[in-house]
DNA sequence: GCTAAACGTACATATATGTGAATTTATCTG
DNA sequence: CAGATAAATTCACATATATGTACGTTTAGC
């Protein structure tokens, strides 16, 4: 079940990320189709608790910068290491596709690093973005890092969905690509979840955190050439990894 | 009206910026006293919408770095000019006391930046903190910004509150407030609002922003020597405020 | 290696909550 | 400066929603 009236508190501070300017409660009401007095509720719960403000008289609510100093707080613990960044920085320009940091989330993976190409066909990624674990590259790259029991674990709650043609339905689909993954070197995806998405993922262990890099673009561009960015991939990794300890 | 799961939304982020560590479901439910049930779908929906993940398998929630990547793009809007943050570190390096800078938010004064004493006993106010416009010298030094018929539009709204001994409980009241605070040069307050607190505060127009800077911690320390940290904030204002345009 | 306790998940139901309509307040227009 | 128009706010009621209860799964203790 969806909470709804969380999921509104989202959409409106995705709203603001995106207009950048303050709304009044109107406009608000009007975006999203919601009844102004129910707005009215929701804007006067988030004004109360000190994360929207009126930055000039009647032009409207804007957000305080209290969730920047929450957000702050919030990702200062283990934030990922400089060099991922610069990992898939470097990735993206020198593919031209879009670069990702993956990580486990229950039956799906989320994206907590993203780097956009910049080419006009390019495959749309956000960060905090969700694809299901099993039929994607990154994914997969995660499930390489599992135990067995774990990955037993995982499976028990996928609910196999057909999203296209190449999308592995079973467990033993599922494993049996885990096997060949291994053996390839790296993890693969050709419209497994996304049509005309391809990608090329590796596992990318830091401490004991399980995550992955994906480069991922359309088919058609990324298709010839899987097997050289999942050798770019890898040898970037060894690059900038820092050489000390494990993590 | 309060909407209930809005404000859950905002406690469980809060609650995550506090312990700084992942949580399973039992434990934040059991911290809110939330039945689990309840928890349960509140999770999900913000795991759903792709704010919550799961770091490593069974170690619980942990929100994505996609809350920081939309507090930046809110807050990349018309940043505060640096200076203003140099001001209240300044201010509460040389006082010992908080300093903050503050805005208007309808009938409230929330303070958008916070630099805080680092004495034992301190006034404690974080980002997004709020107290009435008419019962504070932060709030007075906004409302002295405005035109008469802004404030009366104000007033109206004000519920008169006796929260202390000098808090002003008619318009007449914080009327004359103001203008004392006129030819005083600058905005106090003595326990108006809160108990054992003081401080002193000056108008901070930037730009068309209406905002202020104030001093604040308890009485008996700030309370002997109000008018030289106004004089101090004033000065401190003229050094860093850049001599150029008017903003 | 087994048992018990803790945890996570699903669902039907009573009730807390969102909302349409009415009221008040602010803004625009001639 | 009215009168009209639009926005913000309030409130009572029907309904969408939170939760008690029950079930399956995982972990910890012995």
């Amino acid at each position: 079940m969806i909470v709804r009236q969380a999921a509104n508190v989202l959409e409106i501070m995705e709203f603001f990320a995106q207009v950048r300017k303050p709304a009044t409660l109107a406009e608000i009401a009007d975006h999203f189709g919601w009844p102004r007095s129910s707005t009215f509720n929701l804007l006067a719960t988030l004004s109360e608790k000190g994360y929207l403000y009126e930055p000039r008289p009647r032009a409207g609510f804007y957000p305080t910068p209290r969730w920047l100093a929450m957000a702050r707080m919030i990702s200062e613990v283990e934030p990922l290491p400089p060099w991922t960044h610069t990992l898939i920085s470097d990735l993206s320009a020198e593919t031209g596709e879009t670069a990702s940091i993956v990580a486990p989330a229950g039956v799906m993976a989320v994206f907590i690093d993203v780097v956009e190409s910049q080419a006009a066909i390019r495959y749309f990624a956000t960060i905090g973005h969700r694809v299901p674990i099993h039929a994607t590259a990154s994914g997969r790259a995660l499930l390489l890092q599992y135990s067995q029991e774990e990955r037993d674990s995982v499976y028990r709650k996928i609910e196999f969905k057909q999203y296209g043609p190449s999308t592995p339905i079973s467990i033993e689909a599922v494993e049996a690509e885990l096997r060949i993954s291994i053996e390839r070197g790296y993890c693969q995806s050709f419209g497994d979840y996304s049509r005309d998405l391809a990608g090329a993922a590796i596992p990318l262990p830091i401490g004991d955190r399980r995550l992955s890099v994906v480069v991922a673009g359309p088919e058609f561009r990324i298709g010839p050439k899987v097997a050289d960015v999942a050798a770019l991939i890898a040898r970037t990794v060894d690059r900038l990894r820092p050489k000390t300890t494990a993590a």
